[in-house]
DNA sequence: TTGAAAGCGCTACCAC
DNA sequence: GTGGTAGCGCTTTCAA
């Protein structure tokens, strides 16, 4: 049997408001005696308020929406990648006392959908390009704090976002770590790098888009041209191995992408980690264990998830918060990389591993 | 603005009733053109009834809530295991039309708290005890169908809950699997063959405990007697070292914790394929790619959520279903174990490799 | 066919 | 301090 305000109130021999009161903790309206009279009550029916009433009477919910945006079933679960971040996002959330709602979106129609069926305190969105960041930017209220992560913004978008009342993002220096990674691989002596990454649009920010135009600053640094017949998308791997004997690196777009390759090269025995290096993002768990480890970006995905729950929690109470987040990303060398401009440096290469 | 039933009503001069009506679909109590008109002004605003009036008002509610089951924090979303499930449990149930929120239970309190704060339709719970299990149920209501996955009874436990409505079992055949692992250990010529699992309670029939079951018996059957010397806890990594000499094998009860393994072997530079081979389950996605590619049991976790859903939703409309359903593991066939017994074989063991 | 009204459980406002 | 009550948006029963 369902427990009631208003069975507490007659067991009790007081009214609702009493009992309401009590719940809220506003001590100075109700004597101590009563306090401690409903409290008991409460506790001996284990008590806990219908969420559906109080959302329908309040505007508050304690749930939270996190949404996942994948276009053509791109975003997976069984990607570590976003596994991790829900990881992080589960942990805080429940200790809060909210409760998560995963839902995934490919249209703005999704968002609306989820936005009129239930009251949401908040909403952490993962991985909207900037067009669909601003459609459903206006699809919520902006009295419902949004913490986007991974979004990326073109400079004028990001002057109007920065006004935009209870928007935020969280994302990662994709940029840097873009321009880290190929860096490194130059400093290994390379010197014709390809980039193979999941199918984006150039004249849009995102997170590919980041590290693609990093990977270029850093070529275009030590005066390498770069040539667009070593560009590859995820659909193109039959591509790469057309230019196997011409490239002997490849920047990655993640760490997922990168274990795919390689199996694909292996499984036809074109994989020689001596002449092909690798170099990945994310760190997901497991690239240390890979055949080879994983020389890669670690971009620490489970502590996003964190600090993104952290900034809408700040937000849905009113605190002040920072409008844009950037973590940086740390390279983290393994094996997957190949120095081929000396012998030494064979060492150096273990530095990070512990 | 949000739009209600009310609103609608108004502008098509009709009662809330007539709109619920069309809402329903129950075309037979109005006439075709307020249908048609109710429609037009639905589409123009764009409506979607607010989930938590109608779930105040009756009992459905388009919610199902997902709960995973942690003693410790062991259940992490990172754990691929978890995350592939959770991928196939969320792309059918949106499909369907539902919405999941997703809880990390500790405590049979957690579970009474997401249970009265919202109207479920159903549940999916994962990795519950016996014990627990018995609470559990008795704290949900009859009448909300729920579907333990990978939750393994006592045969009398069980005679009992075949009579149970509305509960329903998922699992892998554990035992068999556990069987099958050691089975091929012992055709591989291993004789000396430890036991690897996180720890568990040997009186209550769950996951880990199965395997090891399977696991005896498969010795027993070709009278290789157990030595509990060679059995070990996740947090007994060490007293596998000292007895790396007098073991050719290990049937690890997950790829998760066998890469663990292996990677902790290596960095003490105790590792060597040759000289200890392991088998694990689960087959996680990235299980191919690891060094060495692991030979495992394939249980396919995603598979399972899609079949979990499913039986929920039948159950949800009253639809009869098996009260028990049991999924069997493939052995997949890799490079972590090695043929002790002769030289041939080397080619078969390739043979599940694509 | 259509509509009025009660009630789901809770909160906030206002009165005593 | 305490209580009454309207109303959140929807569904269902009963009446017209």
């Amino acid at each position: 049997m369902k427990v009631t305000i208003k069975m507490i109130a007659e067991e009790a021999g007081v009214s609702m408001t009493t009992v309401t009161n009590v719940l809220k903790n506003r001590t100075d309206r109700v004597s101590k005696e009563k306090i401690e009279l409903i409290n008991d009550i409460i506790k001996k029916y284990n008590y806990t308020p219908n969420m559906n009433a109080r959302s329908l009477a309040n505007s508050s919910s304690n749930l939270i929406g996190l949404l996942y945006h994948s276009v053509g079933g791109r975003i997976d679960f069984s990607d570590p990648f976003v596994s991790e971040l829900l990881a992080g996002i589960e942990e805080k959330t429940k200790d809060n006392g909210y409760f998560v709602l995963v839902y995934n979106i490919e249209t703005v129609d999704d968002v609306i959908k989820v936005q009129k069926n239930w009251k949401f305190e908040g909403f952490i969105i993962v991985g909207l390009s900037e067009n669909s960041f601003e459609e459903i930017h206006k699809n919520i209220p902006s009295d419902t704090p949004i913490v986007f992560v991974d979004t990326h913004l073109t400079a004028d978008m990001e002057k109007e976002f920065i006004n935009l009342p209870n928007r935020y993002i969280i994302s990662s220096e994709d940029r840097q770590a873009g321009h880290e990674a190929t860096k490194f691989l130059i400093s290994q002596g390379h010197r014709k790098i390809g980039f193979l990454g999941f199918t984006f649009n150039e004249n849009e920010p995102g997170v590919i888009n980041e590290r693609f135009y990093g990977f270029k600053k850093a070529l275009q640094e030590s005066s390498i041209s770069f040539d667009y017949r070593f560009f590859f998308t995820d659909k193109e791997f039959e591509k790469i191995t057309d230019v196997l004997e011409e490239i002997t690196a490849l920047v990655v777009s993640s760490d997922y992408l990168a274990i795919n390759l390689i199996h694909y090269l292996r499984m036809r025995g074109l994989y020689d980690k001596k002449k092909l290096s690798i170099i990945g993002f994310d760190d997901v768990s497991y690239a240390k264990f890979l055949d080879p480890p994983l020389t890669t970006i670690r971009l620490n995905q489970k502590n996003k998830g964190i600090i993104a729950f952290n900034l809408l929690n700040k937000a849905i109470h009113g605190e002040s918060v920072d409008k844009i987040t950037n973590l940086s990303g740390d390279l983290i060398v393994r094996e997957s990389v190949t120095n081929v401009a000396s012998k030494i440096g064979k060492q150096a290469r273990r530095k990070n591993e512990k």
